[in-house]
DNA sequence: AGCAATAGTGGAAACGTTTCCACAGGTGTC
DNA sequence: GACACCTGTGGAAACGTTTCCACTATTGCT
C-alpha cells in the first residue's frame, strides 16, 4: 500500500555531504569529525528519519544482538513469568529476545533450537524435554553460541538457573510426615517428559522412605484428566485410601481439591493438597494452598544474566539455585483418623478457618 | 570458549568444486543444476553442517522473516496466552517472533516499538497504552510496515483482533439486572492506560442506565491495592451499599471474594461478582466464578493470520470481533434484600450448591 | 621557513546471501 | 552443416553496515 522507502546511511552522507566512513563515525560517535560536519550530519539524519539497519550491522559484525528463548508453552504461566524476567534483564542491554515453543514437544524442541540457530542469535536460553540429548543444542555448543538453561537441575556440560526440585520435594515430604500423613501420593502431568517432575518424585519418595511412610503413589495425569473434573475424580476415587497428596504444580492442586469436592471429600479434613509454583492466585482461595513457592521471574533473570556476561566474554558459570519457600495455607492439615475411608464426607468438622489461623504465615 | 567456525556457502561451493551461484541454487532448489553437482553440493552442505545465514539472506531480500510483538506483559496470562495463539498461528510459516514488553507504560510502549523497527522486523503485532498516538507506530505504517493491533477496539488506521468490550460489559450489567441488582460497582486496575477496560466500563454504564439501576460506581485500583488483601477489603468496606461488582478482570474478580470475606461477606449472598477474561481456574474454584468468557489465543491467532496474509500482499482487513461467551458461575445471584447493610455476614445463608446447581452450566 | 605530527576525511573491502547476466557446450531443427 | 535454442554454470553486483587505510590539510615545532 504505502511505498516502502527505505533510509541507509547513504542517504545521510549524500545529504550531508560527506562521505559514509564519516556519517557512520559520527552516528555512532566512534571517530574523530569536525564540529561542522557532525551537525550536518546529525541534522540530516533526523530530517530524513534515520535509523541504523540491524541486518547491515549483524552481518558486518556478525553479532545479531538477539537471543533465543525457547519454552515448552507461553500458556503455562510459570514459563511466561520467566520469559517476563528474561525481557526484564534485556532491558537496555541492547539484546531482543527471540521466542519460539515447543508444546512440550521431544523433536518440536529439537526442531526449534535449530530455527533459532538458523537465525544467527547470539545466546540461547532453554528450557525442553531433553536439553543433554538434543542434536540442535550440542550444534550450537560447538558453534560457540552460549546456552543457558532455565528450571532443569543441574546437567553436565550445561549451566541451569533452577530451584532445587529434590530438596523441595522433600520438604513436602516432611511437611506430610510431622501432620501425621502415612498414605501419600504424588500428581504428576507430564511426567516422562520433565525432569523437573521426576525430581520432585524422586525427593519426595526418598523422604518418604526416611520417615517411614508408604511409598508415594505416582498417578500420571493426561492433560485431559487434568482438565476434566469429573476423569480426575474419577482417578482419584481410585485411590481413596491416600490422606495427602502431592501436586506437581499448582494447578493441578486446584483441579484435585475440585474433583475431592465432586467425590464429597473435603479438603484438608478427607484429603491434604500442597501444590508446586507458588501462583499468585493459590493466596486468595477461599481454602488458601499450601504450595511450594518459587519465583519464575527470579529464574528466568538469573539465566538472563548468566547469558548476558557470558556474551560479555565471561566463562558460563553455574550459579547456586534459587531458593524456595514452602508456603503454608489452608489445604494441609492432620488426616482426620487412621482410618477414615467410612465416614469421608459423612460429617462436617468444625470450620477451616481455625486451620488457617494454625498455619497461616502471610 | 569454542573456537566459533562460521561456515557459509562459499566454503560449500569450494568444497564442492564449484561457484557459490550454483551451490546456492541446489540449496535453494532455486534453479538448474546438474545431478552429478546437485549431489556434490548436498553433500559438501551435510559434511560441513552448513546453514544458511539469516542476516545474509535478510540483507539481500530486505526480508528479515521476522515478526515484532509488544505486548504490556508476559506475567498477565491473557496476554501469554495471545502470545502462544500467534506462535502457534506462525509455525510453518518461516518468520520468528520478536517480543517486547512495555510493562503497561505509555512511553516504554513507543521506544520498544521503535526497537522492534530498528530490528527491521517485516510486521508487528502490537497491544499499547495508545497505538493512535505512537509517534513509532505511525512511522512503521508511513515505511509500509503492516501492522496488527490486539486487544484494542477499533481504532482509525488499524485493524485489529478483538472482542467486543462494550457489548460483553452491557451483558454483565443485563445480568445483574435480572437478578434485581440495583446498585453496582466497576472495579478497574489500569484505567487510564487500558481503553479494553474503558470500554467496558462505558458498555456498563450504558446498560445499567437503560435498566434503570444506578449508575455504576468506577473503582480503580492500584497495583497494590489488588494485591493486599487489606487494602482491597478497606476500599470494599466504603462500598457497603453496592451488591453486585464487576471487575475488569477475573484476577480482580478472585480477589474481590477474598476482600469480601475479609469483611466477612458472603459471596454471592451478600455480594455477587462477575469477572473478565475467563480463565481456566475460574471453574475450578469452590464457588465458580461467572464470567465474561473470552479466548486470548485465538486473538493472537486472528492478529497473526491478518498480519500474515498483509504480509503475503493482500490488504491488511479488519475482521469481526471474536465472540464472548457469558459463563455461568456461582458467584452471581439475587442480592438478599433491598437494604441488608445491617445483616450482612450475620448470618449464614443455605448454601452455596443450591445456587451452584441453579446457574451452573458446565 | 621547513618539517613532522596530527586531525579530519572518504574510498573500498568485507560480512553472507541471491540474482542478473554472460558464456560454454550441447541438442534439435531446417 | 549452419543456425537458433536450451541447459548448466560461474563471475560479479547488490543489500547496509563498519573499519582499515590512505590521503589532505592544518597545526605546532624547531
Amino acid at each position: 500500500m504505502n511505498p516502502i522507502v527505505k533510509i541507509t546511511i547513504k542517504d545521510v552522507a549524500r545529504r550531508a555531504g560527506c562521505g559514509v566512513a564519516t556519517a557512520s563515525r559520527v552516528l555512532n560517535k566512534s571517530g574523530p569529525a569536525s564540529a561542522e560536519v557532525r551537525e550536518k550530519v546529525e541534522h540530516a539524519a533526523r530530517e530524513l528519519g534515520f535509523s541504523f539497519s540491524a541486518t547491515g550491522r549483524a552481518l558486518q559484525s556478525s553479532k545479531s544482538m538477539t537471543i533465543g528463548c525457547l519454552v515448552p508453552s507461553l500458556a503455562n504461566p510459570v514459563f511466561a513469568e520467566a520469559v517476563q524476567g528474561i525481557q526484564l534483564e534485556l532491558t537496555g542491554s541492547g539484546y531482543q529476545l527471540l521466542i519460539a515453543s515447543s508444546s512440550y514437544d521431544g523433536a518440536a524442541d529439537n526442531d526449534a533450537v535449530a530455527t533459532l540457530l538458523s537465525t544467527d542469535v547470539d545466546g540461547l536460553i532453554v528450557t525442553m524435554v531433553a536439553p543433554d540429548r538434543s542434536k540442535s543444542l550440542k550444534q550450537a555448543q560447538l558453534r560457540g553460541i552460549p546456552v543457558s538453561l532455565m528450571f532443569h537441575d543441574p546437567l553436565d556440560g550445561f549451566v541451569t538457573a533452577h530451584v532445587d526440585n529434590f530438596e523441595a520435594a522433600r520438604d513436602v515430604a516432611r511437611r506430610f510426615a510431622v501432620h501425621g500423613h502415612r498414605r501419600t501420593g504424588f500428581l504428576a502431568l507430564r511426567f516422562a517428559s520433565s525432569d523437573r517432575s521426576r525430581n520432585r518424585y524422586a525427593g519426595f519418595h526418598a523422604e518418604c522412605r526416611t520417615h517411614g511412610l508408604a511409598d508415594p503413589v505416582l498417578i500420571e495425569l493426561s492433560e485431559t484428566d487434568a482438565n476434566t473434573p469429573d476423569k480426575l475424580a474419577a482417578i482419584l476415587g481410585e485411590h481413596a485410601d491416600l490422606t495427602a497428596i502431592f501436586a506437581s504444580n499448582d494447578f493441578l492442586a486446584i483441579a484435585v481439591q475440585k474433583a475431592a469436592r465432586l467425590l464429597g471429600w473435603r479438603v484438608p479434613q478427607d484429603l491434604s493438597v500442597v501444590g508446586f509454583d507458588g501462583i499468585d492466585i493459590g493466596r486468595l482461595l477461599e481454602v488458601p494452598l499450601a504450595t511450594i513457592e518459587t519465583e519464575p521471574q527470579a529464574i528466568g533473570r538469573q539465566a538472563a544474566r548468566t547469558l548476558l556476561s557470558a556474551l560479555q566474554g565471561a566463562a558460563l558459570e553455574q550459579q547456586p539455585p534459587l531458593p524456595f519457600l514452602f508456603r503454608a495455607g489452608a489445604t494441609l492439615a492432620q488426616p482426620r483418623s487412621e482410618n477414615h475411608d467410612d465416614d469421608r464426607g459423612a460429617t462436617r468438622s468444625p470450620s477451616v478457618p481455625s486451620l488457617k489461623t494454625q498455619l497461616n504465615q502471610g
